[in-house]
DNA sequence: TCTTAATGTATGAAAATTCATTGAATCCGG
DNA sequence: CCGGATTCAATGAATTTTCATACATTAAGA
């Protein structure tokens, strides 16, 4: 398998294996009326503090204006709300409505029982160091605020 | 960073940890007048035989509707062409043209090098492990062909 | 061989995302 | 304290994706 070019690229290969993993959630998500960025946002904020757009954005993978837009719906029904941010007038906050935890709850018990089925049919010791190493990786990335582009991890004190 | 639901649920890790190393390489797809999903089909066929629509959709993690019409742009382009299938009329035998081969070869080489200066930085003998573990999970996930989803896997003889 | 079911791709309308830009608020050097 | 630069989020038009469905071809069974 590792001949190609798509099976041996690293990022490539972990989006694969992303989505493999993932497999056979979606029809729950449906169900729950959400498209898979609607619930990144949710399972997001189910145990943040309020985060601000930008910071949410990155946390989500997706560009700030389509946060924006997904949080207009998201206000709408009901699930999540934009507070202000007392320092910084610019700056918005958003959480989770009571209704929005609710309506997530069932979804990230369901979601860590899809994960935990699926790894055990692999069967291999080594998937907890995959998830260390897949950690400091993110945080490795992340953290060196990247200069190339988006700064958005430079999270001022609060 | 353990703490969150995000930060150990492995199908967002493995996604985030994908865009993580990713990052910074978009600008390269931009100049080359792709967006990313147009890049994945053009490394996917770059070293692949000639594949069918609904195959090719699975390769690139994109629904079948969406892959082809992002067929018909990249066909548009020059890029790639749809040839017949000699035992099934239904089906396309989707692949480069020489166009299309000349315009990825110097993404892939850059892809790779971009691939390879992310890692350097992160300095763990783990890595070439992690590939096998990776591969091994798509690998498992995609050949059991998956009964909740798509069947797009039972590729027929040929 | 017909008839019905299943498969592979395309299509059209609706929805979501992207890109570039705007408007507003804060920051910072002088 | 002023003025320009920067940051944050929102907006609108254009593009892309999605969902459901249609169309054409092959498969399967009576």
């Amino acid at each position: 398998m590792a001949d190609r070019f798509v099976h041996r690229h690293l990022p490539y290969l972990l989006a694969r294996a992303s989505h493999a993993l993932w497999r056979g959630f979606e029809p729950k998500l449906r169900a729950a009326g959400l498209n898979s960025l609607e619930w990144r946002v949710l399972a997001t904020l189910s145990d943040s503090e309020p985060l601000p757009v930008g910071r949410l954005a990155h946390e989500v993978l997706a560009h700030q204006p389509t946060v924006t837009k997904t949080l207009d719906r998201l206000v709408a029904q009901g699930w999540v709300e934009r507070r202000a941010d007392a320092a910084d007038a610019r700056r918005a906050r958003v959480a989770l409505t009571l209704a929005g935890q609710r309506h997530v709850a069932p979804l990230l018990l369901a979601a860590t029982a899809h994960e935990a089925r699926r790894l055990q049919e692999l069967d291999t010791p080594e998937r907890e160091r995959l998830r260390d190493w897949l950690q400091a990786l993110v945080q490795h990335f992340d953290a060196q605020a990247d200069g190339a582009d988006e700064a958005v991890l430079r999270r001022r004190p609060d």
